[in-house]
DNA sequence: CTGTTAGCGCATTCAT
DNA sequence: ATGAATGCGCTAACAG
């Protein structure tokens, strides 16, 4: 790979490297003859500047790390999509690591970044994260972190979440309305924050309709979907009973509709599901599906942005800065549209 | 953002920055004894070795850089998994860039590229492309290319495709043998290679069951969601004749599954859809809709390692190397399943 | 087995 | 307005 460098460009135009150099970045103390002249030579040479020697140098790398779960669902590329545009508008270059849930990947990851290879990290928790002192080292040296969507309170930064309470509230809310008295609900793991926070809107919904909190009705789904086929099934047997379910994330929405299907419930009759899901066209394709979205790529937008103010004014990101997002719950078999 | 580095860890050792270089480096000429204790005082003191200062002097970046129009498709999505996968593997760090679909982006993009910021490029074009000179320039200065899905002949590289041809055959078959007699295609830019493919496939298909070619059939889909809702209605208004659709891309199969829906048309009694769809679960939702799902994970899976092959080898990227994947068509309805 | 030195490409002092 | 010299952190060639 034989890249056109400072010095061969400085040879070709008969001057020094650092006049050239001072030419390319618009100093002031060069005539704007040279400046020009430098610049044309340079365009026509395709010279572009080493990109790591300047880091090397100024200790600023023009990048981000973005850390995430997956990509096999429909959120986190969604708010990739603003996380790029965003990086993209500040000259910055994204790096983007997966960690497949699992907590050693994560700290794995985190160790990659614990070299300056970055100047600020997007991060959306794995749900196999226990500890976080990897992420905690990682602040500690001074590496602006973001946490969207998955985040830990026990790493004290600024969040961008959706309104994981509210909305769940209401999702139970619209069940309840529509006639539904036992509800399933289908969490991701506890320890993930979304899924508590999920599980108490859910829980604060039932209360407040004097509805009893039935553990038994609240299954968890890790596992593959394969799995969770099997387990939603199994519920829906025992619990005859069940008429609303609630699920907290996509996948699971997708579950419970084809285990529904599979047991010839009609939906919405004989049952309801409302589910989480980001992908816009699940209730075109399924109208009989209520959804709640979550604006991810705004989501995506705003974290990339938070972080970018903390980079640029060299300052640590607060969790006061932290936001939270409106979801929108689309119900298309009732028209009815809430905000 | 202060990281150790080098030469205050062989300070605290007492010994040269080469020793310990070398220490961590495993080299062969470094004693046991000292190599251990340089370990366990690197680790200690949380020592990262500097990846740019390293990049600097190797002239390698251990990073690759990866060109895509959008990540709101599910395919993009899902090669990016199997490309992140195989890069970690490989001990490679990805960048991402977007083009959303923009010529202009993509010229932009590849510029930041020739500068030795990666070792390696996986592309997809955008459907904006005009010239690819920009992208011929890169891959004269020897930086490997290995482009996917939506591949430029121009461009002589390594591609990674699915058999589009030889799946709109058989999904236009399909259509024919459903009993399908007026089957309109919805294309993308025929500029683009997946475009041109697909179209030849529905065109081939036709010839061969003696129904005749009409241009009257055949939509080009670019624009918004909303247009081609609007543009496919149109055309099933203008056609009543209509009673097969073969969409060359999810967005447009969506789009006319809304458009029938909102007509009124049942489907697959008035009319039948198939479509590619990369959402696994479309068909699920929507079991009348016939889909042709794109081996995306396997995909980038592969575009990455052919890079690597060639990034390690320090070869160049040969044509001959590229691959086409097979489709598979999903159909619910008629429980039908063929690879 | 370990230390000294030089240089990757760049930006920045310090000279002129 | 321009040039020479230095160092960012690292590795490798060259000494011992």
């Amino acid at each position: 790979m034989s890249f056109v460098n400072l010095k061969q460009l400085a040879g070709e135009l008969g001057l020094s490297s650092s006049t050239v150099s001072r030419a390319m970045r618009d100093s002031y103390e060069i005539s704007t003859a040279t400046r020009e002249r430098v610049k044309a030579v340079a365009q026509q040479l395709n010279y572009q500047p080493n990109p790591y020697a300047g880091s090397l140098r100024n200790n600023v790398t023009k990048t981000i790390g973005v850390i995430l779960p997956q990509l096999d669902n429909h959120f986190f590329s969604l708010a990739i999509n603003g996380i790029e545009e965003v990086a993209q508008q500040n000259g910055y270059h994204v790096l983007i690591y997966l960690t497949h849930d699992s907590g050693e990947q994560e700290k794995a990851v985190s160790k990659y970044l614990t070299s300056g290879r970055v100047d600020g990290i997007l991060l959306a928790l794995a749900s196999g994260t226990r500890s976080v002192g990897h992420l905690e080292k990682l602040k500690l040296m001074g590496v602006p972190i973001v946490q969207f969507d998955r985040v830990s309170d026990a790493l004290q930064t600024a969040t961008v979440t959706t309104d994981d309470y509210t909305s769940s509230y209401q999702a139970t809310e619209h069940l309840i309305k529509a006639g539904c008295r036992t509800i399933a609900h289908l969490m991701v793991s506890e320890s993930l924050s979304i899924g508590s926070r999920r599980l108490h809107g859910y829980q604060a919904a039932l209360h407040d309709h004097q509805i009893p909190y039935d553990t038994g009705l609240v299954l968890n789904g890790r596992g593959t979907n394969e799995d969770n086929l099997g387990h939603i099934t199994q519920l829906l047997q025992q619990r005859p009973d069940i008429d609303g379910i609630f699920a907290s994330v996509e996948r699971l929405a997708l579950s419970s509709y084809q285990a529904c299907q599979r047991m010839g419930l009609s939906i919405p009759d004989a049952i309801k599901i409302i589910g989480f899901s980001n992908m816009e066209t699940a209730s075109l394709l399924a109208p009989s599906l209520t959804t709640i979205t979550q604006p991810a790529y705004a989501i995506g937008k705003e974290a990339a942005r938070i972080l970018f103010q903390a980079i640029i004014k060299h300052k640590p990101v607060l969790p006061t800065q932290s936001l939270e997002l409106k979801s929108e719950l689309i119900a298309r078999a009732s028209t009815a549209r809430k905000g």
